[in-house]
RNA sequence: GGCGAGAUAGCUCAGCUGGCUAGAGCAAUCGGUUCAUACCCGAUCGGUCGAGGGUUCGAAUCCCCCUCUCGCUACCA
């Protein structure tokens, strides 16, 4: 059996249509899966939609439509941008699914005959017109953030999880796996504000509204967010059952979130798993945010289009590659169409889409497209060789410390390098005199090498251009297994494919 | 307030277990080349490495202090 690899997602909550930033999260996570999947892994990449909730409760009803009728769009709307993207998500799990439902009812009653969740009272400072409950620190000047006006401490009945009780299993967690956050910076505040002043136990029903699975032994209850949605990861595998899936999958291997629901990831859903006793996840990755103009991205501030804008302008491979590239691990990038523009004519359309175009017009032009392998050594070879080469376990290395940006860099290092090698050798002086003809073939098999390896790598992150110069250079495209396999022939054709991307001009 | 991260070329960043004249990409200027998508290659321009103090033969890199920016500070997915 291969090696699995269990990749997720955060399930995003469908109050309003997807923005880049969502596509941000999910391409990253896309490119890995694909990564790993040309490494021979059994992959299993899963994203999803958390459906529940006041909030889309309230909007639905805004709209004068049923919740579901709420989310159906949205949801129809995310998957066809995923198609759009091409993501290749193995399981999509919506938390209204039938099993899903059933599956975390099930997981609520399990804590609770354990005695882990047991009923109590919300204390909260409550906003009656905005149906809200606040924190101290959310207040403005000790009013409703929303309207402004007194809030008063009220209290409901409502059911908890005993968090508290992981406290200590938690710390000791954290210190027997400091890699289980990722960058660093988020385990220090995970573990400085929460876990070592300590945690108190978490609410985990409501009885505010009624958009949410009910707890079966209580139907006034909702089950709130938390095991609604954190449990999403392991109710697709089929648990409580303990399905094949399950036990192949299970722990996954990295969850990949936003720093805003680091929290949630690293402390409510490891304490649940405790309860459960179950294994925990592997790593929890907390990534930046595309900022734009400064800001985070916002409905209210109308400072976004939809992404498929920019799939449409300039190309899926110009989206997927700007999100892979511009951003720095666990940082804030700064998102915006004219740093698009220029990344994609800098990098995709000069240093790839020419090279590749450069190259397959000289074996043509000079070898009826026919180019075998190389016949004519020369020191010059050596040093584009070597970094061919050792790229794919550089590239794996990047992989592996999630620096996607960096494993990029390294692909179009040889890239540049190419275009430099052919600058050094100039073919074209060598096409002149028929004594040359063999080193040029040299020249150009070893280029064309280097192109099929840089596109076998290339296929996890920017997969459509990759089968383009596949294409181009008329093989098949292949995994890992055989990347560093010589094809000894290259059939062209005669004809020059098209170019691989078109230069964007700014407006 | 507490905790944490950061402040390096016009822009985005790397370097920071102290050590040759501080690097990359983009932008700008100049030159080369023509196989190629006005592309590619080379060179140049450009930084008192946030301010001040200290340790050291030597600090962007360690220590102290200050200024500024940002993140987190639990029931908002």
């Amino acid at each position: 059996m291969n090696k699995k690899y269990y990749i997720t997602t955060p399930i995003y909550y469908p109050s309003a249509e997807f923005h880049i930033g969502h596509c941000y999260t999910t391409i990253i996570a896309d490119a890995i899966a694909r990564y790993k999947r040309l490494a021979g892994y059994d992959v299993f990449f899963q994203t999803g939609t958390d459906e529940h909730g006041l909030k889309i409760e309230t909007k639905a009803k805004e709209k004068g439509v049923t919740p579901k009728e709420y989310v159906d769009e949205i949801i129809a709307n995310a998957k066809d941008l995923w198609q759009q993207l091409n993501i290749s998500y193995d399981y999509f799990i919506r938390t209204t699914d039938e099993h899903h439902m059933t599956r975390v009812q099930e997981i609520f009653k399990k804590l609770y005959d354990k005695g882990d969740i047991y009923k109590g009272e919300y204390k909260g400072l409550y906003c009656v017109p905005c149906e809200s409950f606040w924190t101290e620190s959310q207040l403005v000047d000790g009013k409703c953030p929303d309207c402004g006006r007194d809030v008063n401490l009220v209290a409901e009945e409502a059911y908890f999880f005993r968090l508290s009780k992981y406290q200590k299993q938690l710390e000791d967690f954290y210190e027997q796996n400091p890699d289980f956050i990722a960058p660093v910076s988020r385990k220090n505040e995970m573990l400085n504000n929460f876990i070592r002043p300590g945690l108190e136990d978490l609410c985990v029903s409501r009885t505010s509204f009624k958009w949410g699975i009910p707890v079966t032994f209580d139907e006034k209850h909702v089950i709130y967010v938390w095991i609604d949605a954190l449990t999403n990861y392991i109710t697709s595998l089929g648990y409580p059952d303990i399905t094949p899936e399950f036990e192949k999958y299970w722990p996954a291997d990295l969850h990949l979130v936003g720093k805003e629901i680091v929290r949630f990831h690293t402390i409510i859903w490891p304490a649940l798993l405790m309860a459960l006793d179950l294994p925990l996840p592997k790593k929890v990755f907390g990534h930046g945010w595309l900022i734009i103009d400064g800001g985070k991205i916002s409905k209210s501030l109308g400072n976004y289009k939809d992404p498929r804008e920019y799939i449409n302008a300039y190309g899926v491979d110009a989206v997927r590659y700007f999100a892979l590239r511009e951003v720095p691990f666990g940082s804030d990038g700064n998102f915006s169409e004219s740093s698009l523009i220029t990344r994609t004519n800098a990098d995709l359309c000069n240093i790839l889409g020419n090279l590749v175009s450069r190259t397959i017009q000289m074996g043509i032009k000079y070898f009826d497209g026919n180019v075998k392998n190389p016949k004519v050594y020369a020191d010059i070879d050596e040093d584009l060789k070597n970094s061919v080469n050792t790229l794919k376990d550089k590239v794996d290395q990047k992989i592996e410390e999630l620096k996607i940006n960096e494993a990029l860099e390294e692909i179009f290092d040889v890239l540049r390098k190419c275009n430099k090698y052919i600058d050094d050798t100039t073919p074209w002086v060598l096409a002149k005199d028929e004594e040359n003809k063999t080193r040029l073939e040299t020249v150009l098999y070893n280029l064309l090498e280097a192109i099929r390896v840089c596109a076998t790598i290339l296929q996890a992150f920017i997969p459509e251009t990759a089968d383009k110069i596949f294409k181009g250079l008329k093989i098949d495209n292949n995994n890992f297994d055989n990347i560093y396999e010589s094809v000894f022939e290259y059939q062209l054709g005669s004809e020059k494919p098209a170019n691989l991307f078109e230069r964007i001009k700014e407006e």
